[in-house]
DNA sequence: CCCTTGTGTTATACATATATAAAAATGTCC
DNA sequence: GGACATTTTTATATATGTATAACACAAGGG
């Protein structure tokens, strides 16, 4: 017996039954999702080793969930969809899809693909926890520490933190920065917002808040994380 | 620029200028085999970031080649094959293969799919770097280090060094320096402005600020930067 | 030799960007 | 609907970048 879990994305309950069976027989642990938003919690609580995601979702679109959860989780996402558009297709796995398949799909192929999928993760197995300074940042756990306490962030300082880290050395704009954490469609200059939030990020994380060395500033550009 | 080596390995000639034209204008280079010998002996002196691999071959089968390259080279190998039976796709996933696609594929997903091979084997392609001197610059990210070590300059020094460093060589002309950092619509004289900031970004370029060999005056021209 | 012109350096005033605390508004969970 | 945590807004102090002036220096020409 296997415990590898993996969660199934889909509004249909017949698609997930016929998926968790698919699973079930290849010794898979199976959780369910028929919501973005149910998605994106179970993935955060659950941390299943790899997800099956339908594009076509009630509330919250299924890209949007790829791209929400490329935020932080790492593991194997593979897009299952009846769209089969080329556009679709290439916009997904440059998102971060592993793989795409259409439906209808064929139970052993899918069961073939799901098996590379895991295999190749193992191999490659990137340690998912960023260390910069005596910080270390576990983005799919959402824990981090300072030499070893770990440190609470409210989910705006959290997104926050997570850009920074997965961008660490390069120089973010303040626009960037922005949309990043606020999403396109914020019409309100946030950019004093902004500041704040850094202020509140750089009382936690820094030694000395005041002589920043993790989290400099570049003025009337933006902030750069690390190095 | 970018110099990952791709082996295109198919018997007939139309599909491998196909594959050639869809690689090249991703900006890889491009090595072809027509036979299963011929691609064991290519992968093995060429060692190509990636196999694209047809099934159907003469003389050794697809499959074979798969198993035999698996013995020891472990990049991507991604199947291209009119063979459309889940039977060979599961056989070639679990023989190692990394993705599998059919015949006729479209371009567009394939180049993407390429995309998603070479980047899960964390082949990432880094940001174009411009190296002068000790300097590295790092335009996209903004980084700028000097033997190693990270600079920090202004918003209107990098503009000005970033100039210099997409035109190194050539001779640019004190107007022109001026248009570009500070826009066509500043009507004040900025020629001792000028003056000022190459003196600033000398301080932190130059070995010896005092004896430029970097950024060099060209009286009542302007300046030029590198060789 | 002195004057002119082009260039390099330093100092300073000013405008603007940024940091921080604290108050107000907005959610969220029982 | 109230207690709490979080986010946004407001207010104000501080820091920083830039333009400009003032001066120094070198080269060349009358």
């Amino acid at each position: 017996m296997n415990d590898t879990l993996i969660l199934i994305v889909d509004d249909e309950p017949a698609i997930r039954r016929l998926l968790v069976i698919a699973l079930q027989t290849e010794g898979y642990k199976t959780i369910e999702a028929a919501t973005g938003e149910e998605a994106l919690a179970m993935t955060a609580s659950y941390n299943p080793a790899m997800v099956l995601l339908d594009l076509g979702l009630p509330g919250i679109d299924g890209k949007e969930v790829l791209n929400r959860l490329r935020e932080w989780y790492a593991r194997p996402i593979m897009i299952l969809s009846v769209r089969n558009s080329e556009e679709d297709i290439v916009v997904a796995l440059d998102s971060g899809a592993n793989d795409y398949l259409t439906k209808p799909f064929r139970v052993r192929e899918l069961q073939a693909r799901i098996r590379l999928s895991l295999r190749k993760h193992g191999e490659t197995d990137s340690d998912p926890v960023i260390d910069v300074g005596n910080l270390s940042i576990d983005l799919a756990n959402r824990i981090v520490r300072k030499s070893g306490e770990i440190l609470r962030f409210t989910s705006t300082e959290f997104a926050m933190l997570s850009l920074f880290a997965r961008n660490r050395g390069r120089v973010l704009t303040h626009q960037y920065i922005i949309r990043e954490v606020w999403g396109d469609l914020v019409y309100a200059d946030q950019s004093q917002n902004l500041r704040v939030f850094i202020a509140s990020l750089r009382k936690k994380i820094e030694p000395d808040p005041s002589e920043p060395t993790l989290l400099l500033t570049e003025s009337r550009i933006g902030y750069r994380f690390g190095l």
